[in-house]
DNA sequence: ACCGCTGACATAGTCTAACTATGGCAGAGG
DNA sequence: CCTCTGCCATAGTTAGACTATGTCAGCGGT
């Protein structure tokens, strides 16, 4: 990890949230709206965005296929499997029992 | 990280917060206290407790020395330095910012 | 007609750090 | 004596986020 920003392990649970929030979406749409809505503290790069997809693909969590976007450009679209549903609920329940323990650690008195 | 419990980057900022709160330990004492204080959730394991340690110890955020405990035993004892508590409320002001940033995310509609 | 910009995807290679597995040693208790 | 537990340590594996780099197509400007 280099220091800065996405904690390894949570790319998939925002990618995941993220999709579940929008449907189909492209990579970069993914990229920019886990950017937007976290105020600009989380930056996907696409060295990690892309290698993580392809994961997930292989996981079976999401599908693709190739599409136009609007501005008429090539791109692949990724959508929700069921197991990509299943996936992110555990990831969900996951991340708040973790977090939570962290956080009674950090103050406890 | 093998699907189990503490995210990476997050060891350091657990052992500095215990060593903070609670002085001088012992390894042993630290992975205990913070299992016990987690209700359980996080398991320090031992292969990644020392070696985090030695970090610890080269970056300079804690010293060392060799002792005894209550029980007999001889064991290293671990404090914070000054630039360990200045890693600490480094450390703890990140995990806040991106932990936001990741439950803005998550939660978002 | 050209040029560069941006959107969009992709991969090779590096690096951190948490894990598994293993080993050692010393005191305590049966 | 012998095993159990406390306590430390390291070698090797692995996941995954990063940097750097490359591609290609459409658009807009000059």
């Amino acid at each position: 990890m280099h220091r800065d920003e996405i904690p390894p392990g949570t790319l998939y649970l925002l990618i995941l949230k993220t999709l579940a929030r929008s449907g189909e979406m492209h990579g970069y749409e993914i990229a920019n709206s886990i950017q937007r809505i976290s105020d600009d503290v989380l930056q996907v790069e696409e060295g990690s965005l892309y290698p993580a997809l392809q994961r997930m693909l292989i996981k079976g969590w999401v599908t693709a296929k190739w599409g136009t976007t609007a501005g008429n450009r090539r791109a692949r679209y990724y959508e929700l499997t069921a197991a990509g549903r299943k996936q992110l609920a555990l990831e969900m329940s996951q991340f708040e029992r973790v977090i939570g323990a962290i956080t009674r650690v950090i103050e406890a008195v």
